[in-house]
DNA sequence: TGGGTTCTGTGCGCTATGCAACGCATATCT
DNA sequence: AGATATGCGTTGCATAGCGCACAGAACCCA
């Protein structure tokens, strides 16, 4: 249980509430390590904890039998696993896995449910949350089967840079690959084509990006219309991805 | 406005509801025609009605810029569109199109919002069905990737044989092609096999099926799991479908 | 230092699909 | 009856992505 990063980077669906939810929520939370490549929960069975990630992010993946799993949308600080609480059940829609390693809020079940009783801010926020997540989880439905590597590529690598709170991250092509729901060496080829054109610059699964406003016009439209559709219900940007918006004036 | 199915086909939704909700909730209703190819809502609107199909169809769809649309799922006697309202949001997440003709409840959405605060077991059952929804979204993108369109062709006609309560619709290779995000000659390919295999015929527009548990084994598992899933959050099946499980026994 | 492991680069053949076009058959309209 | 539109079968060509396989490179550990 590490609690250093609570100061510099926290939840922004936290950050959203009214004082009051927002200290009765975090007193039922307490502050765990999100350890890279462990199954936050299964599908078809129950949550027994909900996570708001402050640093650190979380993959959301469906598996057909006979096949990789592949990636339906990640949850960083902007976000949280196990929304559908709102809705009153506990089951679990999909599997969840920890893609980037840092810190979240935890909460237990039984207390969130409570919680969800007596705060309405908390449900309004939450029901906005899962709405935005359902008509992401279709953007990237027609994504993965319409746009090609290079472009689903650059999106993911933008998204997880969004979500890490820094240029560097460690993914393997391998990783890239399963997550994308393609083969490997085509990550490959798509990758070293991003690193000619100093896009990216990788090495043994360290993952840093050099050009993000190029890799930004190489990535396909659902990249900009995720963040838009966030924005248009959940109000004020992150704080780090405010900070972007200062920087990269005049995107498309 | 025609009533005459009311006594045969109703909503399941809406079966599932105590009797005292239920004629709380078609007191404020009205039945409507679907009409083929008309579009109920667009994505970024807002809604005006909400719908519980009983006989017809829906489907919900996500369209890229450049890309024709792309089906996320289907929206028959089972279910309802526009759900998401359980969330107290009235946005459309999707673009909303009738697919195959039938009747329909259909319900103002400031009357469903005023319904939803008095009535908790209208707000479980949709709660559950949004749930179910998000579970075959995902599924849909997953199947979309992976599997082929043999296999997603036998599914579609299967989830639409479903809802249209009859073996025989309207649906040209154009049409299914772009349903399914696959080119036009490829359906041609895929239904010409599986009518010499004699599961289906068709001519002009006109497909009905022939050997059905012959298309089951011919389409893929994500059939089959829509189905659990909805069984095992929305319990008793729908009346026509429990008449297939019982004509059909032993399926895997 | 050396051997194993992991990550990456590359090549080859194949399939599914995309795009485009043509022609025939059937339905619909006037 | 003739003209037009629609649905369907087919063909040809281009290519993205797959599966597989192998080799080099960087790293790790003993």
């Amino acid at each position: 249980m590490s609690t250093h990063a609570e100061s510099t980077i926290t939840n922004h669906l936290i950050e959203l509430l009214p004082a009051q939810e927002r200290l009765l929520l975090l007193r039922h939370c307490e502050v765990v390590e999100l350890q890279f490549g462990i199954v936050l929960c299964e599908h078809n069975q129950e949550y027994r904890h909900l996570y708001f990630p402050m640093s650190g992010f979380i993959s959301l993946v469906t598996k057909l039998s006979g096949h990789k799993p592949l990636e339906m949308c990640v949850i960083g600080n902007e976000g949280m696993l196990g929304v559908t609480m709102v809705l009153g059940l506990s089951n679990v829609p999909m599997q969840a896995v920890v893609q980037g390693k840092g810190t979240a809020w935890r909460i237990d079940v039984g207390e969130l449910q409570q919680l969800l009783r007596h705060c309405p801010h908390l449900r309004k926020i939450l029901s906005q949350y899962l709405f935005v997540l359902m008509v992401q989880l279709s953007q990237s439905a027609a994504c993965a089967h319409f746009h090609e590597i290079d472009q689903r590529l650059a999106r993911w690598l933008l998204m997880s840079q969004d979500r890490a709170h820094s240029n560097e991250f460690h993914l393997t092509h391998q990783f890239l690959a399963d997550m994308l729901g393609v083969r490997r060496s085509g990550v490959t080829v798509a990758a070293g084509l991003m690193q000619q054109h100093e896009l990216i610059q990788y090495s043994r699964g360290k993952i840093s990006i050099t050009d993000r406003t190029a890799l930004k016009r190489a990535s396909c439209e659902c990249y900009q219309s995720a963040i838009d559709e966030y924005q248009r219900l959940l109000g004020k940007p992150t704080p780090d991805s405010a900070r972007r918006l200062l920087t990269e004036q005049g995107t498309p």
